[in-house]
DNA sequence: AACTTAATGTTATCACCGTTAACATGTGTC
DNA sequence: GACACATGTTAACGGTGATAACATTAAGTT
C-alpha cells in the first residue's frame, strides 16, 4: 500500500507537456522557459520529454501552434458581431490582432520569434497564411463593394494592412509606441492607417 | 626572448570586446553568441570580460548602441542625395530603414530584441527616438510645404509611417512577406503606404 | 498465461553556458 | 621601491539542453 499514486506511464505526456509549457509561458510572461520546468510541472523527469519532442524548439513550436489557434480564436470571435465586408469588419480584425498582442504578450512574442527549425517553418507559415487570408477576403469583399475599380489590388492591400497592423503591434509590444508619441494609441493609429490605405488612389 | 607577443594587459578590452561581438554577430548572422566566443576572438579569457561588462546583456546592449549608429549612418547617407522635405526624402528614409533590415539582418534583429536590462532601455529608447525624430522632421517639413492644413498631425503621421515601415521590415525579416504575396516587394509596399498616409484626409 | 517487443519512463552523465571566487600580474603614484 | 588599484588568470559552481544506459509498463502473438 501507499504506492505511487501516479503511474509510471503518464498517458498523454505529449499534449500535457505542450499545455504545461504554454501555461508556464503565460504565467511568467516570457517564452524563456526550461525543459526542466515543464517536466516538473507535468510531474515527470526532464529527459522524458525527449521521447516526445526532438529538441526544445520542437516543444516551443508545438506551443506556437496553440498561439496560432489562439489568435484565430480572437479573430473569429471579432468577426461574429460584425457585418462582413464593411469597414467595421476590417476594424474588428485589426483590433483583434492588437488585442491579442497585448493580452497574450508572451505568446505574441513567441509567434514571431526567430528559430532555426526549418521543418516547422512551413507549418507555421501555413498557419499564418490562413490568418492572413481572413483579412484578405474581408478586404476583397470590401473593395468589391465600395471600390470595385481597386478590387484587383486586394492582395497588395491586405499585405500592406497586415504589415501596418504588425508594425503597430510589435512597436507596442516593445513599448516603443509611447516613446515616440506619448499619446499614441495603437487602435486609433491602426484605424487611421486602415482608412488611409483604403482611400488611396481615389 | 620569444616572450608573449600580447601583453598581459590588453589595453582596450572594453571596446575591442564590443567590436568583436559585433563582428561575430555579423559573421554568423545571429546575435546568439557566447561570452567565450567573444573572449576567444579577442584573445582573452572569458571572465576577463566581466571586468568590463556586468553581464552578457550589458555587452549585447553595447553592440545595440553600434547598431543604432549603423542605422543612423544609413539614414544620414540616404538624406545626403535628396532635397529635404520632399516625397523623395521620405522615400529615401524608408528605403534606408528597409535596406538596413535586410543588409544587417542580425543587427536589426538584435535592435528590437526583448531584453530585461531596464537600465539600458532608457538609453536605447533615446537612441531610437533620435532616429524617429529625423523622420518626424522630414514629415513635418513635407506637410508644412504640401499640406499645411495637416501639419499639426505630423507626430501622429510620423508614428504611423514608422510603424508601417517597421511592420514591413520585420515581416520581411521573418520571411513572411512573400508567404502572403509571393510578388511582394518591401520597397514598393512602403512607397504605396507612404503615399496613402500622406494623401489621407484630403 | 507467458513470452516478445516496442513505447515510454528513470537516473547518470556530458559539454557548454553565464557567472563568481581566489589568485596573479601588471600600471600609476607617493 | 612600496603600495593601491585595475585588469588579467585559472578553478569552480549551478543550471542548461541533450544523450546513453537502464527500468518499467502496455500491447500483441501464440
Amino acid at each position: 500500500m501507499n504506492q505511487s499514486i501516479t503511474p509510471y506511464h503518464h498517458g498523454d505526456l505529449h499534449n500535457c507537456a505542450i499545455i504545461a509549457a504554454a501555461e508556464l509561458i503565460e504565467s511568467i510572461g516570457s517564452y524563456d522557459i526550461t525543459i526542466a520546468q515543464v517536466a516538473k510541472r507535468v510531474g515527470v523527469s526532464a529527459p522524458a520529454l525527449y521521447r516526445h519532442f526532438a529538441h526544445k524548439d520542437a516543444l516551443l513550436t508545438a506551443v506556437r501552434e496553440l498561439t496560432h489557434l489562439g489568435i484565430m480564436d480572437y479573430i473569429t470571435r471579432a468577426q461574429a458581431d460584425v457585418e462582413q465586408g464593411t469597414l467595421a469588419h476590417l476594424d474588428a480584425l485589426g483590433s483583434a490582432y492588437l488585442r491579442y498582442a497585448t493580452d497574450k504578450k508572451a505568446f505574441f512574442g513567441l509567434m514571431w520569434e526567430d528559430h532555426g527549425d526549418t521543418e516547422s517553418r512551413r507549418a507555421e507559415a501555413r498557419a499564418k497564411r490562413t490568418g492572413f487570408q481572413v483579412l484578405h477576403e474581408a478586404i476583397d469583399l470590401y473593395l468589391k463593394r465600395h471600390k470595385p475599380e481597386s478590387a484587383g489590388d486586394s492582395l497588395k492591400t491586405a499585405t500592406l494592412m497586415w504589415s501596418t497592423a504588425h508594425g503597430i503591434a510589435t512597436l507596442q509590444h516593445n513599448r516603443m509606441l509611447d516613446t515616440f508619441d506619448e499619446d499614441a494609441d495603437a487602435d486609433t493609429l491602426l484605424r487611421t492607417a486602415t482608412r488611409a490605405i483604403l482611400q488611396a488612389k481615389d
